[in-house]
RNA sequence: GGCCCCAUCGUCUAGCGGUGUGGACGCGGCCCUCUCAAGGCUGAAACACGAGUUCAAUUCUCGUUGGGGUCACCA
């Protein structure tokens, strides 16, 4: 194409490609670069995380460069404040980005950039400029009702629907034709050429699943729309090239545009990159797999698992496990080495989308909060308190001795501690008994006589200087003297002997005191509760 | 529908021609025990189906079925 239709097309003042080759030179040979790049939503998906977990780990495994790359080509989708929500679960998640992100002055680090593509558009021209100058692209006149005839058409053919060969309306307009519609006003887009024939396979490569055949591409798709932005394919080509991305790490439903990316690549004679075609987390609905949905699965939203206060080394290590399974071994074979030194290995890579399973996410929250101490689960839940539940925080400032207290049970200095806290916002009903008279909120019902009979035997022996074996003793004795058997095995032996066991009696207590079947060492409350609340509990 | 991807316990998976299909979560039992939790032991639970290749297929090939993705001026 002539450069006066090229100059009107895109504007005289547009760089030459070169020049971009040259303001962003390849970086140092064999760097390892992954980038993330999602679309400013306004929403964080528990996806994007599992998704950057990958391509930071794989960067910095490799001492490479990890990038966030901003895709807002999409009008309709910008969302005010959007990319602070990506950037801020990033870094709740503490996933370092290298390049992209502002620094403490409030620059964009990296001299790659910039790192926003609706910043980008001067580059996008240039690439536009070059493959107009190869031939290798063209404006596209054609309306949207038209392209919805063509489809329509197609349809009734039972032919592939899209802008292909004859179907191509603006692909072979003589340049007299283009200068015409420009002069009446005419909107445009600009569309890749594509030289492709769609019956002859190809091999493509994908840097885990290995080969895969595929027909060529021949569409003619959209790489500049009207409103001048580009679309993902072609700044995927832009920006990957010219940010020397050297493995570009997304979700397979990019899969099947792969040939189209590959011949545009060709198209401008760079190398291609490494593509690393990851699978989505599904979840199970009515028996049939389907990626977590934003608007049906509250599990999906990154802000879940802070707002039911998941600790977020739990939440990585889950997702580290669907990354490489592997990761569960060395684990276990490591288990106070950070995640960070675990290799991450890409033919370790899940193939099909695996299901979120939040009972295991549970079981891993329970193991790693089982490693804190009180008073680091306490500033844990503090620190949840603090941005989740203002009521909760007044009462942890106030309580903060008693609570730690309570947290501390069969914890602190134990072999094999509790495990029975996995998340911060279902901590406080587990131990609300410490602060309220189980009586109040549960309508028991009128004790037995024999039941009115192990209380007062009880109030009358309680002590509160008594150590746990001295306690065990009297309730061994109360027991007794009421006619339960001391263990399991006398009692089996002649059950019509006795009224039960000592756990009957033990777990009578237990209800009584704390309005649950199922709390820690029941001594251990006591002394936390003290004398006065116990009796009081005791009584009626 | 075309094209592509995928297929081992309910879930995450190990397996890479010869294994009693191993582990983890969840579930059940037993033991320990004043109770609960933990822990120890243990049980139930899978190679989708059909051909072929081979002395031998979970493993290799093809097909069927099933699931997923994709076919926009969205990414």
């Amino acid at each position: 194409m002539k450069n006066e239709l090229v100059e009107k097309l895109v504007g005289s003042d547009v760089k030459d490609i070169s020049y971009w080759e040259q303001k962003f030179p390849p970086r140092k040979e064999g760097t390892i670069v992954t980038r993330f790049a999602p679309s400013p939503t306004g929403f964080a998906h528990i996806g994007n995380i599992y998704t950057s977990m990958l391509a930071e780990k794989f960067a910095h495994q490799n001492n490479g460069v990890f990038i966030l790359r901003i895709e807002d080509t999409d009008g309709k989708r910008r969302v005010e404040g959007a990319v602070d929500v990506i950037v801020n679960s990033l870094k709740e998640f503490n996933i370092h980005i290298d390049e992209g992100a502002l620094d403490e002055q409030g620059h964009e680090k990296g001299s790659y950039g910039p790192y926003f593509q609706s910043s980008r558009q001067e580059i996008y021209l240039s690439g536009i400029k070059h493959l107009l100058e190869k031939g290798l692209a063209y404006p596209c006149f054609t309306t949207e009702e038209e392209l919805e005839q063509i489809r329509k058409e197609q349809t009734a053919l039972k032919l592939r629907p899209g802008y292909y060969g004859k179907w191509a309306k603006s692909r072979n307009l003589t340049e007299e034709q283009i200068a015409d519609n420009l002069k009446t006003g005419k909107t445009f887009v600009f569309r890749f050429k594509a030289n492709g024939d769609w019956n002859q396979k190809r091999f493509y490569t994908d840097a885990f699943r290995g080969k895969i055949s595929m027909p060529e591409n021949d569409m003619d798709v959209v790489i500049l729309k009207s409103d001048g932005l580009p679309t993902y394919h072609f700044a995927h080509i832009i920006d990957d090239h010219f940010m020397r991305t050297s493995h570009v790490m997304r979700t397979d439903e990019w899969l099947a545009s792969l040939p189209l990316h590959v011949q545009m690549f060709e198209a401008f004679e760079w190398e291609l990159p490494s593509y690393v075609h990851g699978a989505p987390i599904q979840k199970l609905d009515d028996g049939n797999k389907r990626k977590l949905s934003k608007r049906k699965d509250p599990e999906a939203n990154v802000a879940f698992y802070l707002e039911e206060g998941y600790p977020i080394e739990a939440v990585k290590e889950y997702l580290m496990n669907l990354l490489n399974s592997n990761f569960e071994d060395y684990k276990k074979a490591n288990p106070v080495k950070p995640l960070e030194t675990f290799e991450l290995k890409l033919e370790n890579l899940s193939v099909s989308g695996p299901l979120l399973d939040m009972k295991k996410l549970e079981n891993i929250s329970k193991e790693f909060i089982a490693t804190l101490s009180s008073s680091e689960l306490f500033n844990r839940w503090y620190a949840w308190a603090k941005t989740y539940d203002k009521a909760l925080q007044k009462r942890l400032e106030d309580n903060k001795e008693y609570v730690l207290k309570i947290l501390g049970i069969e914890r602190d200095g134990f072999e094999k501690v509790r495990k029975d806290f996995y998340k911060m916002s279902a901590i406080w009903n587990d131990v609300i008994y410490f602060f309220e008279d189980p009586r109040h909120s549960e309508q028991s019902e009128e004790p037995t006589p024999l039941n009115q009979k192990l209380l007062q035997d009880l109030i009358a022996s309680y002590n509160e200087a008594h150590t746990k074996d001295e306690w065990f003793e009297n309730i061994k004795r109360i027991a007794e003297q009421n006619g339960f058997a001391l263990n399991g095995k006398d009692f089996k032996a002649e059950p019509q002997k006795y009224k039960g066991t000592i756990s009957d009696v033990a777990g009578f207590f237990r209800q009584q005191i704390t309005g649950r079947a199922q709390t820690p060492d029941l001594y251990a409350i006591m002394q936390i509760l003290g004398k006065e609340k116990v009796l009081k509990r005791l009584e009626k």
